[in-house]
DNA sequence: AGCACTTTTCTACATCGTGTAGAACCAACG
DNA sequence: CGTTGGTTCTACACGATGTAGAAAAGTGCT
C-alpha cells in the first residue's frame, strides 16, 4: 500500500503544503517549475493523477464545488507515521528493528522521542 | 531506493532467515511452497532476482565459490531501520511525524523504546 | 434554448520495474 | 573432450505510472 510515483508524490506535497482543498489547476500552478515552465504537466495529467490518488485513498474530492476541490486525507505527518508502521510491520523482529532505528536518530530527535514516550508510558 | 518486488522480498527473507551465504538453488528450495510446488520459481529466475538485488546493493555474492554464494548486506533489522529512516527523511516535519509514530506504537513497544532511549539520552 | 467556455472523464500510449524462464555460454570433473 | 550443473543473456508479459488528446458534461451568457 505504500508506493507513490514521482508525480503522485509531488501532487500530495502540494496538497499537504497548502492546507485546504485545491483544484486541479491550482495544483498544476503550484507544480510549475519557474526555471522550465514547459515541463509543467497538462491539466488533464494532474486530473488523472488526482483521480488515481483518490482511488488509492490518499485524497478526497469535493464533487459539489464545481471545479472539484481535492484534499489529502491524512496530514503529511500522519502519512509518514503510517508508512513507518507499514515498514515496521513487514519486519519479523520488530523490537530489533526499533532498536536499530532509535540507535540512529539524531541526538535532538532522541531527546524528543524520549520526552514523548515519557508521557505515553507514564499514563 | 526502497522498493522491492514480491519475489525480491521473498528472496531477501530467505537470506535473512538462514544466516550465512546461500546458493541460488538453496534459496530456490527454501522458497518452495509445500502446498503447491509447481509455483516454485525456476533456478534462472532466482538467479536473475539475485543479480538484480546485487545491482541494487542489497546482496553480495562470493564469485570464488563455484556455485556462487549470496548473502544480505544488511540484517533484516538494519534494513527495516534503514527504510524507516528513508521514510522519515522524506517528510519535512520530522518531529511531527515522529510524534505521530510513537503515538501509535503498542504499549509494549512504547516501553521498549522508552528504555532504549533512556540509555541513549543519558550518555 | 443555443452557444462558448471550463472542467472532467475516457481512451490511449510510452516507459519502466518486476516476474518469469528459455537459450546460450562457461567451468569443472571424469 | 563431453556431460553435467551453474551462470549470463535475451526476451517477453504484465502492471504502475506519466503523459495527454478527444470526447463528454456541466455552467453561464445572451
Amino acid at each position: 500500500m505504500a508506493g507513490l510515483g514521482d508525480l503522485e508524490r509531488s501532487v500530495m506535497e502540494q496538497l499537504w503544503t497548502s492546507d485546504g482543498a485545491l483544484t486541479a489547476n491550482e495544483v498544476r500552478e503550484h507544480l510549475a517549475d519557474p526555471a522550465d515552465p514547459s515541463r509543467t504537466p497538462a491539466t488533464t495529467t494532474v486530473l488523472t493523477v488526482l483521480s488515481r490518488l483518490e482511488r488509492k485513498g490518499f485524497v478526497t474530492r469535493a464533487r459539489e464545488a464545481r471545479p472539484h476541490r481535492y484534499r489529502a486525507l491524512l496530514s503529511r505527518a500522519e502519512h509518514t507515521a503510517e508508512l513507518m508502521h507499514e515498514v515496521l510491520s513487514s519486519s519479523s523482529d520488530r523490537d530489533a528493528a526499533l532498536a536499530r532505528f532509535v540507535g540512529t536518530v539524531s541526538d535532538g530527535e532522541a531527546r524528543t522521542l524520549h520526552r514523548l514516550l515519557d508521557e505515553l508510558v507514564r499514563r
